[in-house]
DNA sequence: CTTTTTTTATTGTCTGACTAATGCCCGCGC
DNA sequence: GCGCGGGCATTAGTCAGACAATAAAAAAAG
């Protein structure tokens, strides 16, 4: 499935049924895109590369501990330079999901080093649907941290977050989450109750966390999944804030979470 | 102070004072290291640059939204090829740091999008000493998370992983955190714990975090402070957790890091 | 069998050229 | 005076091909 025998670009007879890359192009033409279930990508050569190989590593296409063809014939293969691929493979690198020597040459490291929480990665991740393990991987450690940050966003909010908040709200109730700006809306919400915490450590993690999530919010809204309201639950959360009341916004959020995560079970796995 | 007037790019005179990037060593001599306030780091040259620069954007020396001198002059100026000098901005990129379009050059991003939980940043992080908020955010977050990872290990784990928990802990008791044996038993202490856990993301978010308070382990033992035993905090969890004893281990786990916490803050800020 | 040396495959680095994107300025029309 | 569009200049991006350094594997020495 993967070759069919007879594939000879250049004259690749001994190479050519190991390479798992294949020249399918890169960059370029948004639509007629999701060839072979890709998604393109529009922008340089090498995070187009790195995007690809990135999603391919996660969707378990290149297996941990495999090694890939050596940098002459991958660069070639997909005919471009290799400087370009070198650097798709530093970002790789540089996310831990991918290790070169020299001699022994590149291979993708265990699964316990890749970052994971890596907002680029996660986004790869949700490029193919992830499987129902890191869904729930995902939400428990969202059930572990955002109550937690709601609670310290209530003691420590400034006047001005709320006010944010507050219209960030408002656009959600006009549109909802099946528009753009909606998204954009519930966003911006959690932004401001992130910034709240005054924990940048938090907030790296979080910010991570929500982009990841508002991707399979994008994926409810695709398949228009009859989700409950979220703006109910997310003004909850805003009231206790308001009025400072940790233990209350602690609670409100844990359960709008519980409820988030319901509805994403429901659309993926029904 | 941007620019003065008259910039005549090729020769270098004017442009000379304006580059932070001065020719020290990149690489070699991990003896007489810690020239101007650096570590000097064994590797790969791209690695080494994308170091330095991450250290210098982290403690202020090149701010958010200031942009690098161009790539041809950075790279003779340091005296390496464009090529190595790339690739180390794509790592920093890839950890969110920089950001390069043509024309423009590659400035560095604000501060909000870098991934700071990134283990390789962490590191960067602990390079130059840290602020007490960074500290203290640091292990707000550990405050958050691990004693939620010690509760769902205490009810996850399997047997094997209670006996390299014990026998870790054996390790650590015998020789203790002043040497690098023992802040590995300790490491993978916490790695059986979090394994425990089976949840891949607190897993990629704790491996980061342990492994940076470790490098304040490890420098709480070279400034010799007198800090308790930690031995018996750890116990008390392994014990938790062995008899299943999920709010137990939470709570031992939550005061084990209120300890080392304190100790923290006490070397670093008597 | 162990240790040391040599070989060799692969990444790492360098050079210099060309391409493409994009911010900016300037002139044009309104 | 002001918006707008087209060209220009600057910068990152891509390319090609060479050589250096590294480390694994193989061969030779003990």
């Amino acid at each position: 499935m993967r070759k069919p025998t007879s594939n000879a670009p250049q004259d690749e007879r001994s190479t050519g049924s190991r390479l798992k890359i294949s020249p399918r192009p890169l960059r370029g033409d948004p639509h007629n895109a999701a060839t072979h279930g890709h998604t393109m990508y529009q922008g340089r050569l090498h995070g187009a590369l790195a995007h690809r190989l990135g999603v391919d590593i996660l969707r378990g296409t290149f297996q941990s501990g495999e090694i890939l063809p050596n940098e002459i014939e991958s660069s070639s293969k997909l005919d471009i330079s290799r400087s370009a691929y070198r650097e798709a493979i530093r970002i790789l690198a540089a996310k831990g999901m991918v290790e070169s020597r020299p001699k022994t040459g590149t291979r993708v490291t265990e699964r316990e080093r890749w970052n994971l929480l890596d907002p680029e990665v996660l986004g790869w991740m949700f490029e193919t649907e992830p499987s129902q393990d890191f869904i729930k991987a995902l939400f428990e450690l969202r059930l572990i941290t955002e109550p937690a940050a709601a609670e310290l966003a209530a003691i420590r909010r400034t006047d001005e977050q709320v006010e944010t908040m507050r219209s960030s709200l408002e656009i959600m109730k006009r549109d909802t989450l099946q528009t753009e700006t909606g998204r954009r809306a519930d966003l911006e919400f959690h932004h401001a109750l992130i910034q709240a915490t005054r924990n940048e450590a938090l907030a790296s993690l979080s910010s991570s966390i929500e982009a990841a999530v508002s991707w399979t919010t994008r994926y409810k809204a695709r398949h228009n999944a009859l989700t409950r309201d979220p703006v109910p639950d997310h003004e909850r959360v805003f009231e206790a804030i308001e009025r400072r009341d940790a233990g209350g916004a602690r609670w409100c959020m844990e359960s709008l979470i519980r409820m988030a995560h319901e509805d994403t079970q429901k659309t993926f796995y029904p």
